[in-house]
DNA sequence: GACGAAATGATATAATATAACACTTGGGTA
DNA sequence: TACCCAAGTGTTATATTATATCATTTCGTC
């Protein structure tokens, strides 16, 4: 079994460097500005392996002495959403980092009650289900929302 | 193909009339009360095979000359949610009357973005492919949110 | 350096949801 | 029957999430 979730000592910085590498390329690939606010934005979200809202990164902005106001952030996410740098998880009114925002791809992610992390998985098998599902009732796909809810791996036997 | 949304001509009482017996019948299985207020949400949200957010129930409530505030709403649906009679539908902020509130399933959701109906399906292959990959990944699961936001058969053929 | 488009600032408000406490109702029991 | 208790609802206030609008600034291009 290989979970999904970080390992408990992994080392983060290397997480968020990745994620801010890749996120510069995608936008540079999309002729796109990763303007300050936008790279503020996007490096708190990576903070953490768990989904954050909109307004705890309101907080964290103004604690770092960022004057912002809510249009700023939802600005910047609506952004980085745009370009799949970042999803949004419908179940919590959360924003969680991709770290594989190179390839469209429609995202499954697992969200555990106990720590509140979240893992992001592309499972062609629930993407195909999926995609058989809808084309047996003749329904057209544009976007999915797969949210499961439960106690992640570590959680469930610690 | 058959198309999990109803048919353009359907004899919406029958599915009013069906949705709320079967309701009764649950609420009295669970030693639980389906009183006048829960029974009135209930059947707005009945009114037609849309999600109707909570505040919309409000103001047809409030319409109907009921006199009542977000809490009576609130709890009506917590109430019903509890019971599995409907459903909520995250990416939309809204509820759905289930028809298939004996037993227990997890669900998915068929969003149509040009008419805005909803269809419940439970399909196997789905479930499937959801708990294979948690449990391949040693998640254990508790729920699941499935929305497939699209164009239902209608929308896209005409 | 001037221009225009994109981004951000700032203010206000809309939309969604819950906390807290008072009152009412309904069913069981002395 | 009268009482009690728990569940349900009423009422007020407020928390949380999100967007509309217009002013100002920034940035790349000419």
């Amino acid at each position: 079994m290989t979970d999904l979730f970080p390992e408990k000592g992994h080392d983060h910085g290397r997480c968020i460097e990745s994620a801010l590498q890749q996120a510069q390329d995608v936008a540079e690939a999309n002729n796109a500005r990763f303007t300050d606010m936008r790279r503020r934005v996007f490096t708190l979200i990576w903070q953490s392996h768990k989904a954050i809202t909109a307004y705890e990164l309101l907080d964290s902005l103004q604690a770092e002495g960022v004057r912002a106001q809510p249009p700023t952030v939802y600005r910047a996410l609506e952004f980085l959403v745009g370009l799949g740098l970042i999803h949004r998880i419908e179940s919590l009114n959360a924003y969680f980092g991709c770290d594989m925002p190179h390839h469209e791809h429609l995202g499954q992610y697992f969200i555990c009650r106990n720590c509140g992390r979240v893992a992001e998985a592309v499972n062609d098998d629930m993407s195909n289900a999926v995609r058989a599902a809808a084309s047996a009732v003749g329904f057209r796909i544009e976007a999915t929302t797969i949210e499961i809810q439960g106690l992640c791996h570590d959680c469930a036997t610690h």
